[in-house]
DNA sequence: GTTGAGCGTT
């Protein structure tokens, strides 16, 4: 059982406790005068400051990625066809072939995101391109979320 | 097992 395994907060509570016992015989040890009950918040108190400087994982660089709408897909694509095609044009990050969450029948498009000047390569390359005998559809996906581009520049 | 314009899910 490592600790990893548990949820961050859990890791956090763990090293927080550790920080206040070891910040309680530190001040204890430093300020024998000090009440136990306030080295315990202090140390408490560092390990809530510290503890997530040490815990939070280092985020990879964030790159601009577009969202490609892909449509009129043959019905027998599946998700790893789709995404070599597109890794011709660079990094795919993710593939989502929208079938139909009741039946499970695929509804003939998806979405395949992309770093953005990987997605611009694609979308040119492979919009109105011939894919197991279908024309394929490639545009920019509708922003349905939180999307990451940089707003268009209208001059 | 079929169909054919479209813009979504942990």
């Amino acid at each position: 059982m490592k600790l990893s395994h548990y949820p961050v907060y859990i890791q956090s509570a763990f090293y927080a406790v550790v920080l206040a016992v070891i910040g309680y015989f530190i001040i204890s040890w430093a300020a024998p005068t000090l009440d136990p009950a306030i080295c315990m918040a202090v140390g408490l108190l560092l390990g809530g400051f510290l503890v997530p400087l040490f815990t939070r994982p280092p985020v990879p660089a964030a790159i601009p990625t577009t969202t490609l709408y892909v449509g009129n897909l043959p019905y027998r694509a599946n998700e790893a066809s789709v995404r070599s095609l597109f890794e011709e044009f660079g990094q795919v990050l993710s593939v989502r072939l929208m079938k139909d969450k009741h039946t499970g029948k695929r509804r003939g498009f998806g979405f395949v995101e992309m770093p953005s000047d990987a997605a611009m390569a694609a979308q040119q390359a492979l919009n109105d391109s011939e894919f197991q005998q279908r024309t394929l559809k490639v545009r920019e996906a509708n922003e349905r979320k939180d999307d990451e581009e940089d707003a268009e520049q209208t001059s």
